[in-house]
DNA sequence: TTTTCGGCTCACAATTTTGTTAGTTATTGT
DNA sequence: ACAATAACTAACAAAATTGTGAGCCGAAAA
């Protein structure tokens, strides 16, 4: 469970107050999430696709990311009608469809200093 | 110690191999690494500069930062002539110049959907 | 002579993230 | 009756990151 009030908490607090991009890269910057969004972007935008199209994150690591993009508002998920069973399919929101061109840039950036 | 063959370890060698960009959220994604970079873009270039704008990081973990940093060819790390103790002078690689605009953009992606 | 300074490094502890194993739900095909 | 499927969740263990407290160096100022 997270604790309030270790360092750890209050330097995460402090940075976010310094700079919104500090808020961003907390977003952005943990395990899997950016390669989920992509991969969602791409059209990946089932469970179970997402699982085959990267074999190696667990379910259990695969549901906690796409929760957390969705109270972050990146992702939308929404129920499939007429599926059994029942079908859920992720879509970026604006705030994600808008972290896309980032991302490609910081793709760009990483190959183009190698 | 890092474990080389730990899940965690393979996991994040898959995702290197998937796309540059996993490579790229690993750079700049940890504590402190975008803010720091970006302090010395503005100019805080020194040690006790950067200890002083950010008084919440501790030396270890700053030094250990810009460490990683140099490593990483984001860093210069340059001895001042004539200073007494001995001064360090922090400068901006091309490929950290180049990162400026992407953690501006970021910036901006993270304040317009508030 | 003791303190100060810039710029660190070490060993260790606290906290957080990441990954594992097993189980759930409801429905339908065999 | 039993396995399969999509889409999870809970409890836990392993690993990694982050932070702490102390100490080091050489020179100069008090």
């Amino acid at each position: 469970m997270r604790k309030d009030n270790s360092t750890n908490a209050i330097n995460e607090k402090y940075l976010h107050n310094i700079c919104a991009l500090n808020v961003a890269i907390d977003t952005i910057g943990s395990r899997w999430i950016a390669q989920i969004v992509y991969s969602i972007s791409k059209g990946f935008n089932r469970f179970y696709l997402l699982n085959e199209e990267l074999p190696n994150i667990s379910e259990q690591v695969l549901s906690r990311k796409l929760n957390r993009l969705e109270a972050q508002n990146i992702l939308n998920k929404d129920v499939l009608p007429n599926t059994i069973p029942i079908g859920i399919q992720y879509t970026l929101t604006s705030k994600g469809e808008d972290l896309i061109p980032i991302l490609k840039s910081l793709c760009e950036w990483e190959k183009s200093h190698g």
